[in-house]
DNA sequence: GTAAACTTGACTATTTTAGTCGGGTATATA
DNA sequence: TATATACCCGACTAAAATAGTCAAGTTTAC
């Protein structure tokens, strides 16, 4: 069981500019630089924060990224979304309304994935970006 | 993030175990067609679970294996470390003594990865076989 | 005008996963 | 004592996922 790099580096680039409260634009370039995370990967990382909300950008010289968010308010579970994270452990092997593995009822343990998934969940809700940098 | 198909089978296939208390030893065979998974990937299942004394075999016609303890007792969390299952979600890329990602100190998600793990252990430290098979 | 910085889709090497295969060994029962 | 059933075990492999890179832009501050 892991999490992937790019939800991974999401967050650690979004606590990175977190810790600026100042609202000028962070560039990728200083990100990547202070994070050791290969600039290309991180702008496709900020392509899928973009387009669900979670950053702007400003482009040009001197332009970057902004949080459009106060970090206090954006749970992490926010951003695995955006990143198309699926934070589902797994179900069974093949699921389908009328049961799991190709049988026509739920398998012995699906309801202690789904019991696990709402576990996890209420971590990654609860767990705001903000609270990543008082340490 | 996800948990592999072993570990998910191995549960699956204890549960199925775990509901006959009588302790005639219980054939790949028949969990095999019980639960719909392959029987050359059963065995090397078991073959693990064997190591780290969760079941025993009996050999020959009518073989099988049994349950060595009580389901009430037997955690969750045994099972996935009998697969060395990492249920460690990830730390960082490259974690070392000295810190994170070559770094010389720890990254800025390094505490929130350790919580988590926390988090997830101690779900399956709490959870039994026996809680499965009772619904 | 030009350099810094964002934009986007396509591509790819590597690793992991989810098994299969082949060739065993042990033993209950006929 | 033959044999079928069931465990034993290492090696192998196809397919998928991962973790990026690459190429070719566009926008805007200075």
């Amino acid at each position: 069981m892991k999490l992937n790099t790019k939800s991974r580096y999401a967050v650690m680039a979004l606590a990175d500019m977190a810790r600026f409260p100042d609202n000028r634009p962070i560039s990728l370039r200083d990100i990547s630089l202070r994070q050791s995370i290969s600039l290309l990967y991180l702008e496709q990382i900020f392509l899928k924060l973009k387009k669900n909300n979670l950053v702007k950008s400003i482009r040009g010289i001197n332009g970057g990224y902004i949080l459009i968010k106060n970090p206090k308010q954006i749970k992490l579970s926010e951003i695995f979304s955006a990143l198309d994270e699926n934070v589902k452990t797994i179900g069974c092997k093949k699921e389908s309304k009328r049961g799991c593995n190709g049988r026509s009822s739920k398998c012995i343990t699906h309801n202690l994935w789904d019991e696990l998934d709402l576990h996890i969940n209420s971590f990654f809700e609860n767990k705001k970006l903000d609270d990543l940098i008082r340490n």
